[in-house]
DNA sequence: TTCATGATTTGAATTATATTCAAAAATTTA
DNA sequence: TAAATTTTTGAATATAATTCAAATCATGAA
């Protein structure tokens, strides 16, 4: 009998979920079926993205929250936004986004913990076409994907 | 007839989703009354916070991201975590974070613009407690809420 | 090892919900 | 104003979630 929960965890972390029609119905005021037709079209319009599940991150080994905010290296010629695709395919990454500022790049991290972050750093930060980082660590989070 | 979408977007940014678990028990090879009981137990430990929509912000008058670093004033004995709560409360915040580093707190703002970024500011972020802010506007997410 | 206890999985039955579809109402366009 | 389009609705159907009791599995004490 295997532990479901970290594959369980990883599904509804991007996916995996559904609207809540009649609720959404009962709450609006409006019939089950108008909600249907309206959410069908916001989804054909792309402005859903997806359904998924918001987690408490110090429950489930998700502990440390860092933001690294990059400088790249101006003689590698990577772009801002060719570093950031390769950061946003760990798993491990929340955002990425490329900014104004004195930085290029700013990027969400969560690990079980320091450790965890020191390896991530490793394959992920020290690379050709990242010259500088400066890692602000999370002491608390207050809010988080819109959920207080 | 009035436009269902803000309000739904409003109540579908936080919850008002569940889990699918027919697709997670086809996904995983359990059976739905399996994923039934582990997401029971999940939501019961506190795992889960909530389940929602992720939302292409471009096309929900949320276009203009930012994230704001923030030093507090010494001098006003109020502590992050206080000040923290008090952004936490618009809705145009995804997320605050108190960190480590040069400045205290980290701030996720959404706005449909630049304009709507200024009223917020003005609102938010020019109160007593506050010291001084510096703000990075993201020229293009990459990656957001886990999901690329 | 065996037994007893608690935790997890399962299947069957029930209940709740989403989906489909055709018709009606509302809105927009010409 | 009429016609065309979009949105809402109700009824019927299809899917899926939930409940519950029984079976299986895991754990630890004797």
């Amino acid at each position: 009998m295997k532990n479901l929960r970290p594959e369980l965890i990883e599904l509804l972390k991007k996916g995996y979920c559904t609207p809540r029609l009649s609720r959404l119905a009962a709450k609006t005021g409006s019939k089950a079926t108008t909600i249907h037709y309206n959410i069908k079209q916001m989804e054909e319009d792309g402005v859903v993205k997806t359904y998924k599940a918001v987690f408490d991150h110090s429950k489930i080994k998700e502990g440390f929250c860092t933001f690294v905010l990059i400088n790249l290296d101006r003689r590698e010629y990577k772009t801002p936004e060719e570093v950031g695709k390769m950061l946003a395919k760990y798993q491990q990454v929340e955002s990425v986004d490329i900014i104004t500022g004195g930085w290029e790049l700013i990027v969400k991290v969560r690990t079980k913990d320091i450790e965890e972050y020191y390896e991530f750093s490793k394959k992920a930060l020290l690379i050709r076409g990242i010259d500088r980082t400066q890692t602000l660590s999370s002491l608390l989070e207050i809010k988080s994907e819109f959920v207080g």
